[in-house]
DNA sequence: ATGCATGAGAT
DNA sequence: TCTCATGCATA
């Protein structure tokens, strides 16, 4: 495997390979939620801005106190008038897709394979989930709570659009996203650039991975779900044609180094985030005081780790079902041409 | 693919 | 200060 080479902070690192990708698939369905709540309360700058970059370390490669002293902000903002990559936009099948935007106010986050034992009204009412209660993980510790404004069937808009896809409908989704962005050749980067370059949302690599893999929360995965199948559409109409990847050069600021946490120190912190995973700010004190880290990474540590909760796919309860034989049984129908 | 990190908005 | 969306850097 030709690694890149690593260069540490320069400038860019884009791997100056087209090639499709390498990674392995999984055809695991982690979760069988069913839940229909949709909060899609917010429908932050969803076009008008294309990159927002903003916190970029100076170059501070001493490690010292990296964070403390000097964290100037200055954000460059190359004006990346518009990028082509890739993908040429030149018909539009149907655009159909209005506003999928109902704001209901705050609901639970994330909560995915939450066993919704009451589910009554559904937003939108059609797609009812007919796994009911097929099998969910006990991994997931619910956020549900009693209280969920339905809110729902009245104003039922039975646009067959992206409503509120089920849990099901967007594991299927992603799951064909990939394969036919694997099919067209482009990378998960190549797709996150090609969304900013197209609709003025660039997301990166890491996005579009955990959208794939299902790791982000029900809400952001119902936002991201419209964008990125009209890169589809966009994508396969102009399949055969020239794609040209270009990519630009990464802008050659850098951000703070990252922390890393021993496997030792992990395991006091998981110990303690079984006991108590919201911490005061006293015991995040004392606890980094005893592991002699600092109280932000600490903090942040929790942050991240209570955000892992929340998304589906727990740690261990991926079933990888891929055993001696690599047949691809899948009965999948993405077959365009 | 993921771990640690940032920042905007909600509390 | 937490949550939530998101990403750089890294394994």
């Amino acid at each position: 495997m030709a690694t890149a080479a690593s260069s540490p902070y320069t400038l860019l690192s884009s791997s100056p390979m087209i090639h499709p990708e390498s990674q392995a698939m999984q055809p695991a369905s982690p979760y069988r939620g069913h839940q229909k709540l949709l909060q899609s309360d917010y429908l932050q700058s969803v076009q008008s801005n294309g990159h927002s970059l903003g916190h970029q370390w100076a170059s501070n490669l001493s490690e010292g106190s990296p964070w403390s002293a000097s964290m100037e902000q200055q954000d460059v903002k190359p004006g990346r008038e518009d990028l082509q990559l890739g993908i040429i936009h030149h018909r539009s099948p149907h655009v159909a897709h209005h506003s999928p935007h109902h704001n209901n106010h705050g609901n639970h986050p994330g909560a995915w394979g939450t066993p919704v034992s009451h589910n009554s009204s559904i937003t939108s009412g059609q797609q009812i989930n007919i796994y009911s209660q097929t099998g969910m993980h006990p991994g997931l510790r619910d956020t549900l709570s009693p209280e969920h404004s339905d809110l729902g069937g009245h104003h039922c808009h039975d646009h067959s659009d992206e409503e509120t896809p089920t849990s099901d409908e967007l594991e299927h989704f992603a799951k064909q996203f990939k394969q036919r962005r694997i099919k067209l050749g482009f990378t998960q980067a190549d797709v996150g650039l090609a969304l900013g370059t197209l609709y003025g949302n660039v997301f990166s690599q890491t996005t579009i991975c955990r959208f794939e893999a299902l790791q982000l929360s029900f809400k952001n995965m119902c936002k991201l779900k419209p964008l990125l199948n009209k890169w589809l559409e966009e994508a396969d109409s102009s399949t055969g044609s020239s794609s040209s990847i270009d990519k630009i050069a990464a802008q050659g600021r850098k951000r703070k180094k990252r922390t890393s946490i021993e496997v030792s120190v992990k395991g006091v912190l998981e110990t303690h985030f079984l006991k108590c995973p919201k911490p005061s700010a006293q015991e995040i004190t004392s606890l980094a005081d005893t592991l002699q880290l600092e109280k932000e990474v600490v903090r942040v540590w929790f942050c991240n780790r209570r955000q892992k909760e929340k998304r589906m796919t727990p740690p261990g309860e991926q079933p990888p079902l891929e055993g001696p034989y690599s047949h691809s049984g899948s009965p999948d129908t993405i077959n365009t041409y």
